[in-house]
RNA sequence: GCCCCCGUAGCUCAGCGGAUAGAGCACCGGCCUCCGGAGCCGGGUGCGCAGGUUCGAGUCCUGCCGGGGGCGCCA
């Protein structure tokens, strides 16, 4: 089905071509009617003429009466209001999609670069958002039909592995294995650390051992690959508690471009955008200063030969638009690394690797902020580990539960405290402009009251248990929407902009935008259940109020679903 | 020093160049014998400052102020 806006733009947009072709209608939700077109204006401008006269032209060639009436207002605005009769028919086609309106896009190869948690190490809330947000434009993606390739860039390369498996080594393999699989990784990370420390003979054991490890040896590569497959089954761990789609196979960590490396090099050495400085072979992309205003280095190849991560970033980005064909790279990493982005997306482009063709984007992020408003920590000034915010999470919201007294088994509550605390986890993490700071409060998260993911949650299961009230005595067939009511109305116009929410949301790469409208829809709904009485109604209007029950647990749950949180039936 | 991001109501945040800038939380007063109180209604001199572009600026540009971050061999 086309989406109502779609509709709406589409008569417009004929009309406004009929004056300039191409002409944008600006067609917008509006406060002052349904939808408004603010295009009048501008046109006028561009054509040197009175704007309400442009107006009484476009209205000439605006063929609309079917879907709406149209009012000129203020100085030129179009406001539209929906005829009674569109809607209606706009949500009988709604009740009858499984997509609620949302069409299918023409469909990209789009590589979603996100997590990248590293290995022997834990995940902490420093890896949250880029997982949250990711994944949540995976699935966006996905949904209308572009072909995501998930690519989780695991440091799994470098330096801290000569240490990592020297500690190893030493504490022997079965211990080593028993220490990491508990999930301690950090533990294990620091006995390596604190070694390293202390002997100067651990350190020259270290050093000889990423040689070892960068020369291929087998028996390193062996105890590296030990280290590694402990830390995937935790991550696996930690993605399936959250919830998030990663697995296995979209786990492309660092090592896996050492093979690149040196066409990297060649590449950008053929194209003359490699110089020597200081020992180390750097690119130079124009319009970079450091602090004495020189020209600011991308060191692809360090003095002692050895790679960083300007390498291995150049490596991926080239491979996946050269060899997987990528039309989108999304880059979901924090925003302090903007410049480093800019840096190697600009090479990439100077090395004819990018092209116009293929939009790349840093989907940058900011800080998570503890309640002193500084980057969250815990007391000791450690990072704060993802499982234990989890589990904090979860004891909240399974107190929760119990105070709420919603009739569950205790098996069932233990289920939804964890439903409950990471969609809480969540929507707190994505219902802001990805960019800004946000302050972490889990108080404030996990309250059902406000803008928050269990707010939402139980919007959905409260709608669901009138629909279950109703089940043996009504059916979603052939509902007539009459909408008599302005709540019933509003709600159903709320309902009939998830297509626009969707896309603005992958558009923008910006999830919270989807947020914004479930939450608006939710708080319609809410408007709509406390001034229209659906189970006691006469039988047609309950017929209609089902369904607008229906269309609207359906809804949030797809809406939900698209962020990544699931919405129970009952909590 | 240069660069990037942020600055909207007491607090947390929406706001796609358009009309009178919105929501949640908190606070005060009223209301609801109803489908699981996600209650409902009323109560507010808020876009950091100063210029500029524009028919129209919270939104774009310039400068300043405040906060955060980045700036050569860690990733």
């Amino acid at each position: 089905m086309a989406s109502t806006y779609a509709q709406l733009h589409e008569r417009l947009a004929a009309a406004f071509g009929a004056l300039v072709p191409g002409a944008d209608p600006a067609l917008r939700v509006s406060d002052h009617a349904d939808y408004q077109a603010n295009g009048v204006m501008g046109l006028a401008k561009q054509l040197g003429r009175n704007p309400r006269e442009v107006a009484t032209e476009v209205l000439g060639h605006l063929d609309i009466d079917d879907l709406a009436e149209v009012q000129v207002a203020g100085p030129g605005f179009l406001n539209l209001r929906l005829r009674a009769t569109f809607v209606a028919a706009q949500l009988g086609q709604l009740a009858e999609d499984e997509r609620l309106g949302v069409a299918r896009d023409v469909p990209r190869r789009v590589v979603i670069d996100y997590s990248a948690p590293n290995v022997a190490k834990e995940m902490h809330v420093g890896h949250l958002r880029s997982t949250v947000i990711g994944d949540a434009l995976a699935r966006l993606h996905r949904f209308v039909g572009h072909e995501v390739i998930a690519r989780n860039h695991v440091g799994d390369w470098g330096t801290p592995f000569g240490m990592l498996i020297e500690h190893l080594v030493d504490l022997g393999e079965d211990r080593a294995l028993a220490s990491l699989s508990i999930g301690d990784l950090d533990g294990f990370y620091r006995e390596a650390r604190a070694a390293f420390d202390r002997s100067e003979e651990f350190r020259e054991r270290s050093r000889l051992r990423v040689v070892a490890l960068q020369g291929g040896d087998e028996e390193t590569r062996r105890l590296w690959r030990i280290l590694v497959e402990q830390s995937m089954l935790y991550f696996s761990q930690v993605y399936d508690l959250l919830g998030v789609t990663l697995t296995r196979e979209d786990v492309v960590g660092e090592s896996a471009y050492n093979e690149l490396l040196g066409d990297v090099v060649a590449d950008l050495s053929a194209a003359g955008l490699l110089v020597e400085s200081d020992g180390a072979l750097c690119a130079f992309p124009a319009g970079f200063v450091n602090r004495e205003g020189e020209p600011l280095p991308l060191i692809v190849q360090k003095r002692d030969e050895g790679y960083g991560y300007a390498a291995t970033d150049l490596a991926a980005l080239r491979q996946r638009v050269g060899e997987l064909g990528a039309a989108e790279l999304l880059y979901v990493v924090g925003a302090p690394q903007a410049q480093h982005f800019d840096m190697v997306f600009a090479v990439a482009r100077a090395a004819g690797w990018l092209d116009e063709d293929v939009r790349c984007e840093h989907v940058a992020f900011g800080s998570i902020l503890g309640a002193d408003r500084k980057m969250l920590r815990t007391r000791a000034g450690s990072s704060v580990k993802l499982v234990g915010l989890l589990q904090e999470a979860t004891a909240r919201a399974d107190a929760a539960l119990r105070e709420r007294d919603a009739q569950l088994s205790d098996e069932q509550r233990v289920e939804l405290s964890l439903v409950i605390a990471r969609g809480a986890i969540k929507w707190a993490d994505l219902s802001t402009e990805r960019q800004r700071d946000y302050v972490f409060d889990l108080e404030r998260m996990l309250s059902f009251e406000g803008d928050t993911g269990p707010y939402l949650q139980y919007a959905h299961a409260r709608q669901r248990s009138i629909l279950r009230r109703a089940e043996d005595s009504w059916s979603s067939q052939d509902v007539a929407f009459a909408l008599v009511e302005p709540a019933e109305r509003d709600l159903a116009l709320g309902l009939l902009g998830l297509p626009e929410a969707v896309a603005s949301a992958i558009g923008a790469s910006q999830p919270h935008r989807l947020c914004t409208y479930l939450f608006d829809l939710a708080q319609r709904f809410t408007a709509f259940y406390e001034a229209c009485p659906v189970l006691g109604a006469p039988a047609p209007t309950r017929d209609e109020r089902l369904a607008l029950c229906e269309i609207s647990a359906c809804t949030l749950a797809l809406g939900l679903s698209l962020l990544g949180i699931e919405a129970p039936e009952r909590m």
